[in-house]
RNA sequence: CGCGGGGUGGAGCAGUCUGGUAGCUCGUCGGGCUCAUAACCCGAAGGUCGCGGGUUCGAAUCCCGCCCCCGCUACCA
C-alpha cells in the first residue's frame, strides 16, 4: 500500500520555530512508522514562497523576492537533518515544474468552468495589511485592532466559485466522516461551510510577485490556491524522469495546524472537485504549542530554540518531548522546565538508564552474551502486543496515546527487572536457567521497545539497536524470538543526564 | 449574536463519540532493592469530574439551562 504524508509549506517570510519543528517531526514519525511496515511511503515537505508579503519584504531589504526567498528557503531545507527528518522531497513553490504543473490545474478549473471575473472589493486597513469584514468596520469603518480609518479597495480578480461546491462539500462531510481529523475539527470545518460559502479570488492584480494567470498576464495567482497545489504538483517531478503521481495520489494523510484549517478542508477539496482530481483520504489538524499559556509568537517564540535544545540534549530528545507532551490535535504547553522533567525521568532513568542496566548485566553475569533461553511467556504477551497496538493507533495519527502504548512497555520492562531480581538469581549457581530467561527476556524486550520507537527517535534507537547486533527495523521483526541475540556491545548511556542550568528566563 | 473547543485530586493531562467501581505522569509522604545514568520498584494521602436540573437500575460520559476561559466568524500567510 501506498502512503503519502505531506506537511504544511512553511512560509518563507519568517525564520524556522518551534511550531514548524513541531508539524514536521509529527509527519515524520507516520512516514518512519510506515515504512518499518514495508509500505510504499512519500513524504514531502517544503516552503511557500510567492505572495505580497514577500514582495513587500523583499522590497524593504532591497532585494527583488527571488533574492529574497533564495536567501530564506535554505533555513527550512536545512532544518530537516537538523531534526532528523525523513523527507522525501522538498519542494519549493518557485520550483518552475511547480509553477508551471499549478497554471495546468487551475486552468483546467477554469475550462471546466468554475472561474470567472468580476471586482473584490472590501475595507482594507494599511497597517494590518488585511482586508477587513463589514462587521470589524463597523459603522464607522475603522481598523477594529488600529482604531484607525480605513480604506475602500476596490481589485480586479477572477474568482474562485465555492459556493458552488457547497452541497459537494457537505455529501463529502457526510459520506466521509474521517476525512477532517480529529472529530471537533472536524464539526469546525462543518459548521463553516453549513454558514453558507462565498466565492474567493483565485487571483491579484496589484502585485507580480507569484505564479502567473496563464489566460490573462496581468494576474497572478492568490498565493492560497497555488500554494495548496503542492501536494499534487509535487509527484509529478520529484524524481527525475519519473511521475509518481499516480503512485500516491490521493494523499494518505495533510498533517496541518489549526490556523489554516479552512484552506485545507474546504478550499482545498472544492479546488480538486473543480479539477477533476480525487481528494485526499485525511486532513489531520493539529493544534498549536503555547508557550507556558500564552500563544506562541514573536516575542514568546524565543522562550524555547528547537536549536539550542538540539544543541545541548540531542535532536531525539526534542522529537520525543514534542510528540510526547501535548496531546496531538489539542493545543498543548511546552516548557523548557517541562522538557528537562521528561528528559531526565522518562529518557535518562527510564528507557536509557533501562538500556543501561539490561545491557550491563548481561556482561557482568553472562560475558555479553544473551543466553539462548525460553523466554518469560507472560512478558512475551505484553512486549509483543505493542505492535499491533501502535500501527492502529498511528493509522488513525493517534501520536500521543501511541507513544503512551510504548511507554508502558518500558516501564513494564523496568518493573520485570525488580520483580526478577537478576542479581538475586545471579548469586545462586542452581538457578542459571531462571537468570538465562530472565536476561534473553529483557534483551529481546529492549530490541522490540527500540524497533517500535524507532519512528520518535532514530538515532539514539538506531544506536541501542546496533550495540544489541540487531539493526533491523522492520515492525514484523518487533516480537520477541528466543535466540535472537547474540554478543552484544557495551553502550554509553544513550540520554546522560545534564547539570542542571540555571531556567532560562524570558 | 452564531459556531467550535476547554473547565477532572497540588501541577499537567487522558477518559466523554460506543453510560457501569475515576485513570496516567509529575510532585508529596512511607517502604523495598542494589543490576543500572543516586537510576529502579512497591504502597499511601489527595478529586462533590465548572454550577443547576433531567433521562436511567446506574452519568465525568446522554439531554436542557447557566457561569468562566480560549478560538473561529473568510481573501497577510
Amino acid at each position: 500500500m501506498s502512503f503519502y504524508v505531506t506537511t504544511p509549506i512553511y512560509y518563507v517570510n519568517a525564520a524556522p520555530h518551534l511550531g514548524h519543528a513541531y508539524s514536521t517531526i509529527a509527519a515524520d514519525v507516520m512516514a518512519r512508522h510506515m515504512r518499518q511496515r514495508g509500505e510504499d511511503v512519500f513524504f514531502l515537505t517544503g516552503t511557500d514562497e510567492h505572495g505580497e508579503p514577500v514582495a513587500l519584504a523583499a522590497e524593504r531589504e532591497g532585494l527583488t523576492p527571488q533574492e529574497l526567498v533564495d536567501r530564506n528557503a535554505p533555513q527550512f531545507v536545512d532544518l530537516m537533518p537538523r531534526l532528523n527528518v525523513s523527507n522525501d522531497f522538498f519542494i519549493r513553490t518557485t520550483d518552475p515544474e511547480h509553477m508551471a504543473k499549478a497554471q495546468e490545474v487551475l486552468d483546467r478549473i477554469r475550462q471546466n468552468g468554475h472561474v470567472y471575473e468580476g471586482v473584490y472589493e472590501g475595507w482594507y486597513c494599511p497597517r494590518c495589511a488585511d482586508f477587513k469584514t463589514d462587521a470589524e468596520a463597523g459603522e464607522e469603518n475603522l481598523c477594529p485592532i488600529h482604531r484607525t480609518p480605513l480604506t475602500r479597495e476596490k481589485e480586479d480578480n477572477y474568482f474562485f466559485r465555492l459556493s458552488a461546491f457547497q452541497d459537494d462539500l457537505l455529501e463529502l462531510f457526510d459520506t466521509r466522516p474521517d476525512f477532517v481529523m480529529p472529530r471537533h475539527r472536524y464539526n469546525e470545518a462543518r459548521s463553516f461551510i453549513e454558514s453558507g460559502l462565498q466565492d474567493v479570488s483565485l487571483s491579484r492584480s496589484t502585485f507580480t510577485w507569484g505564479v502567473p494567470v496563464p489566460w490573462d498576464e496581468r494576474h497572478v495567482f492568490y498565493v492560497w490556491f497555488e500554494a495548496l497545489l503542492n501536494y499534487y504538483t509535487a509527484l509529478a517531478y520529484a524524481r527525475d524522469g519519473e511521475d509518481l503521481t499516480d503512485r500516491f495520489w490521493p494523499a494518505t494523510y495533510h498533517l496541518i495546524g489549526k490556523d489554516i484549517l479552512k484552506f485545507h478542508t474546504v478550499f482545498w477539496p472544492a479546488m480538486l472537485m473543480a479539477a477533476g482530481i480525487a481528494l485526499p483520504e485525511h486532513v489531520f489538524v493539529h493544534g498549536f504549542l503555547l508557550i507556558g499559556k500564552d500563544k506562541m509568537g514573536k516575542s514568546a517564540g524565543n522562550a524555547i530554540d528547537p536549536f539550542a535544545i538540539i544543541d545541548e540534549y540531542g535532536t531525539d530528545a526534542l522529537r520525543y518531548y514534542l510528540m510526547r507532551e501535548v496531546s496531538f490535535g489539542h493545543d498543548g504547553s511546552v516548557s523548557l522546565e517541562g522538557f528537562r522533567a521528561r528528559y531526565e525521568s522518562e529518557l535518562a532513568n527510564e528507557f536509557g538508564n533501562l538500556a543501561s542496566r539490561t545491557i550491563a548485566m548481561i556482561h557482568r553475569y553472562r560475558d555479553g552474551v544473551v543466553p539462548d533461553a525460553d523466554l518469560d511467556g507472560e512478558l512475551v504477551g505484553e512486549i509483543d502486543s505493542v505492535a499491533g497496538d501502535i500501527s492502529a493507533l498511528l493509522d488513525a495519527a493517534e501520536l500521543t496515546t501511541a507513544g503512551d502504548a510504548i511507554w508502558q512497555r518500558v516501564r513494564r520492562l523496568n518493573r520485570y527487572v525488580e520483580e526478577q531480581a537478576p542479581w538475586t538469581l545471579a548469586r545462586d549457581a542452581g538457578r542459571a536457567a531462571e537468570l538465562d530467561a530472565v536476561l534473553a527476556s529483557l534483551a529481546e524486550g529492549l530490541r522490540v521497545v527500540a524497533v517500535v520507537l524507532h519512528p520518535w527517535m532514530p538515532q539514539s534507537t538506531g544506536q541501542l539497536l546496533d550495540a544489541l547486533g540487531a539493526p533491523e527495523l522492520e515492525l514484523d521483526g518487533a516480537r520477541m524470538q528466543a535466540g535472537r541475540l547474540g554478543a552484544i556491545e557495551k553502550l554509553e548511556p544513550l540520554f546522560p543526564k545534564r547539570a542542571m542550568a540555571a531556567p532560562a528566563t524570558t
